[in-house]
DNA sequence: TATATTTAATTTGTACACAAAATATTTGTA
DNA sequence: TACAAATATTTTGTGTACAAATTAAATATA
């Protein structure tokens, strides 16, 4: 006898547990990332930073894939913090230019050890990493490409 | 000449691909989820009580791992929309038991086909599915244990 | 060159998401 | 049986997250 409502069943479907491990991840970030003063978000937005070191609002909404109107207050609270500094661009006044303080440029050194700290958190090893990594990319590039 | 930064380079770590990825699939079920007035977390809940009918507040936040404090407006949404009823249970006036509607009931069948249209957007096959659920149930597991 | 269109950022509104505190009820204990 | 501790839920506060509307500036076009 067949149950034709299986399919709905939480537990035979991945966006559930996707979803889950996404916050759970996330709730192992925090107490780590409040030895830094960051939230997971602005934790992102630090490290985008730390890589290319200034940048305008669009260009990390588009790298990021986070909604510009999400980045407004964030990179506000990373300015309040002294992480960051904006100021207008002389060239296209519609734009502000963000880029990294002294003090958020020093920060990258203290959470040098984060990562690995996550990674032993999460418990798998190299191939399984390497293994979630393509399968979320595959995913990315599936949805990107509709 | 190593780079001591790379770890901390958003390409090189899993959690930001994870985070988007979710992220990503609950932006896709949002044109599905509206034609049944649902928000992806008010889905979860309804998928939850589909399959076990009717449950306390506590319940729900033990088995979906959502903090009893986002499901209070989620539940009374759901009231409001009609597909759940809410009454004190008389044998413990602390908790409420929560039950689905006829109407919230009916609801099933019209959420039937989203699953599937949900796998066929995701783009993996059947055992990239299997692969990832298990990488998946593996970090869930190992957080847990912590 | 005046005006329409586009663009970058912000604001407003709705909906999670969790920590911490508050409320109301029940249970454990002196 | 009073009173402390525990429990279920709700409220408050902060921080995402995105859609839609708004603002201000730049660009395109008649």
């Amino acid at each position: 006898m067949e149950d034709k409502y299986a399919p709905l069943r939480l537990r035979n479907q991945l966006c559930y547990p996707l979803y889950l491990c996404s916050k759970q991840i996330t709730q192992l970030y925090k107490p780590m990332l409040s030895e830094l003063n960051l939230t997971y978000t602005q934790y992102i937005v630090m490290m985008f930073f730390w890589e290319v070191g200034r940048s305008t609002e669009k260009e990390l909404s588009k790298a990021l894939l986070i909604d510009p109107s999400t980045l407004t207050p964030v990179i506000r609270k990373l300015v309040e913090k002294g992480y960051l500094k904006k100021e207008r661009d002389e060239s296209d006044e519609r734009s502000n230019k963000i880029e990294l303080t002294e003090e958020g440029s020093a920060l990258k050194d203290k959470a040098l050890g984060i990562p690995k700290r996550m990674c032993s958190c999460v418990g798998l090893n190299d191939e399984e990493m390497l293994q979630l990594g393509t399968l979320i990319d595959k995913i990315l590039k599936n949805i990107e490409e509709r």
